[in-house]
This record gives C-alpha cells, structure tokens and sequence, in this order.
DNA sequence: GGGCGGCGATGACCTGGGTCACTCGACCTC
DNA sequence: GAGGTCGAGTGACCCAGGTCATCGCCGCCC
C-alpha cells in the first residue's frame, strides 16, 4: 500500500501527467506494475508488439536499433522520471526501437490498454504526448544532423561538451567506449583513438574514466561544423 | 468566395482535421492564406521563429538541415496533402530545420495564433497532431539506422525499391543526383557512380531519368544489412 | 548561332575511419 | 595463483566514399 502512494506521488512528477486528478493517478498506479531489470537484459525488441509503455523510476536504459553486423546506433539513453516507448503505444504500431538497461534498473510498466482508456476520457492527455514527441523529434534531427553532417571528432567534442555542461568541467564517462561509439555512430576504437588525440591536443585530462575539460574553447572550436 | 468554400473541403481533406465541425474549419479558413513559392526559394529556415504551419497544396517541398559546407541532409519531402513544420507550432520553439521548394509551389498558411487558439478549443485535435508526430518520428528513425548502419549502395537500393512500389517497376527520377544525394546522405558524384554500378549489375536499366527495376530479387538483396 | 549555366558522367587521388589482431590491466572465480 | 572475462589501448592494413578537375550534353537567352 504504501508502494501505491509512492505511486501516485511518482506518476504526479511526470510531466504530462502532472495536471490528472488525483482520482484518475489512483486508478493509473493501480493498473501499474514495477518490473525490475539487470543491467545488459532486454526490455523490449525491436519490431515487437507493443505492451505499453515504461516509465524509468530507477537506472538507465538505452533505446537503440541494431544492424545484424552486431553494431548499434544509440537513439537516446533515458534516466529516472523519463518515459520510453510511448510511440507504439499511440499508434498501435511495435516497437520501432529496442530498449535495454545499461544498469541495473526499475520500470514502470504502463499497460496500452489501461493508458488508452485514460487518454479517450482525458483527451488534454494528448497535448502531453505531443510536447514529449516533439521533444524526441527535435533530439533525432539534431543525431540525423550529427551523422550526417559531422564527423567523428566533432560528434565526440560535442557529446564531451554536453556531458560538462550537465556535470561540470570534470566528470566520469559512465558509458564504455562501446557504447559511446554506439551513441556517437563509430565504434569502439575511434572513439578511443579520438579521445587520445584530445589529450594530445591539450583540450582535455584523462584520468582512468575521469575526464577534465581543460580547454572548453578549443573543444568547442572542434565541435563546429568544418 | 469560391477560393473559401475550397479551403473548407481542402481542409477538411488533412487528416487531423478530418472530424473537426463545419464551423470551426470556416474560421480556420478565414485564417489562413495561400502562398506561392515559386522552385528553389525558401519557405523558412532553420533557427527562424515560427510564423505558422504549411499545408501543401501543390508542388513538392524539401525540409532538410544544411552544413556550413554546403552540403545537407534532407530530413523528408512532403507532397500535396501534408502538413509542414507543425513542431515549432506546438512548442513555441524555433524551426528545427530549412524548407524550401522543389517544385514551384502553393502552401497554405494556418497562423500560430489561429492553431493555438483551435487547439485549446478542441483538444482531441491533439490526437491527430500526436499521430503525426508519431509517424515523422518513426521516419526520422529510420532515416537515422540508414545513416549510422548502412552503406550508400543499400541506402540506394532502398531508395529505389520505394519509389518502385509506390510508381511501378518503371518510372522516372524526379529529383536531381544532388538532392537524391542530399536525401541518403552523401554527394551528387557517388550517386551518378552507384546508379551506373546498378545497371552493369543488370539490376536497373536508365534512360535518361527513367528508371527501371529489372531484377527486383538482386535489388532487395543488396538492400539487405551486410 | 554563339555563349552560358545546370546537370550528369567519369577518372585520379586522398583520407577518415572501419577492421583485425594483439596486448595489457583489473577483477572474479574456482 | 591460475585461468577467464571484460574493457581499454594501439599498430597495421584497407577501402568506401568524398574531393577535385574535366568533359559533354541540353536548353535558354541575347
């Protein structure tokens, strides 16, 4: 019981679930279920049908789609409070993406069925789910544009930037370079190789996993368009 | 007068509008202007506040994000009956990339406020709008597996076996090397080369412009992961 | 009719970055 | 403490594809 209030507190957060009535957040938790996964295991495959839709309460998940070489290209990598695969679930189609945890972590399972119910009785829900998709949207132009139009140092000086803007001008990559080459669309070598070569260049310090952004301005120098 | 009562059916032909009522599509019509845009000029650029969304009428527009280079990556071509830049109407944001025409082109003209105030009118308008987005998401996944995860041959292919099934197994290529190139993400020359490699393989045959699936099997076979 | 601009084709060249094959160190387990 | 696993680091090699330069065709406009 007292896990359902959590609940209720939890779904609250979300953003567009922010503004539903205590009442229908009540009935919501209850169709709810917590599932936990390891780091490495599957959520969901690509192509799957859709079960619903998950809500990250603890860990990381990655959402990617792989090529049959064995390569990934990571879409994005979601954190507690974020929502994943509300796409199949609006329009009925599988999964266009897998999803994996990168660490041990706890989901939400928001079944379609419960969530479609509460969307034909709230149809102010929707306006939600269209701000979170535009949300999504704009990220994917910007990775389509990172692909397509940069090249590997760039990409990795601007995903370098990024992760020092959120956590200062020292931090910890908690990605291995497997998975950043996934996310940045290399692999695993050149994202060591160009790493180095920023050291070399005196843009950053390299301490095991440490990484200190020493000159911000050469980086950022590096990260624009050629 | 005639020119309204035509915006009226027009409108009531686009998909998010289909269930709206009578009444609210004739103020939507009042609202809304015709432009023209004649081959090769811009309807915005990216970065630009948003003055409305586009509805086309007739011609072909490119949306696509260019490099400082010159080089760009078209994002999607929207043909008669789509809707163009509905994100940064949704929210508020700047346009997240350039459109411009590809053939000489009448757009329509639903202004932000005249949406905005619909919108809040009629919020299950915002399921369709949802679906939208939901469908230019899933394209811009798979625009984003083709860059990271194939090769410009396969990304050919595809293009190819697309066009086929929707124009049959002979038609002609509207576009230029330079925008087919712009589209899979590459340059006019590797274009020109994989086309011809195509054809020596007996997969195609051209003629001019024209273009024709010969050996549909081979095609599919090479649009396959390696 | 001559000159010009746009587009496609094509050869020569170069290089970013992907592949392969190892090595090394950290850590775990038996 | 021997062996196994996992990730990082690195050198050697190779090739897809990007760049540059040139040519030829066609249509258009003085």
């Amino acid at each position: 019981m007292a896990d359902r209030i959590d609940l209720v507190a939890i779904l609250g957060e979300i953003p567009f679930f922010r503004d539903l009535d205590r009442r229908s957040l009540q009935e919501l938790a209850l169709a709810t279920r917590v599932l936990s996964f390891e780091k490495g295991t599957d959520l969901f495959t690509e192509g799957e049908p859709c079960r619903g839709m998950f809500l990250v309460l603890s860990g990381q998940v990655k959402i990617f789609r792989s090529a049959l070489s064995g390569r990934e290209q990571i879409l994005a990598i979601e954190t507690p409070g974020a929502v994943v695969a509300e796409l199949p679930l609006i329009d009925g189609e599988p999964y266009p993406a897998s999803c994996s945890a990168l660490a041990d972590s706890k989901l939400l399972l928001v079944p379609r069925d419960a969530f479609e119910e509460l969307l034909s009785r709230k149809p102010q829900l929707a306006l939600g789910v269209m701000r979170l998709l535009g949300g999504r949207l704009r990220q994917l132009v910007r990775l389509v544009e990172d692909l397509s139009l940069l090249e590997v140092p760039q990409r990795l000086a601007r995903y370098l930037l990024e992760l020092s803007e959120r956590r200062g001008t020292t931090f910890r990559l908690d990605l291995s370079n497997q998975e950043i080459a996934a996310r940045l669309g290399t692999v695993r070598e050149i994202v060591s190789r160009n790493l180095h070569r920023l050291r070399n260049e005196g843009a950053i310090a390299i301490e095991g996993r440490e990484i200190t952004i020493l000159d911000e301005e050469a980086l950022r120098e590096l990260a624009e368009e050629p």
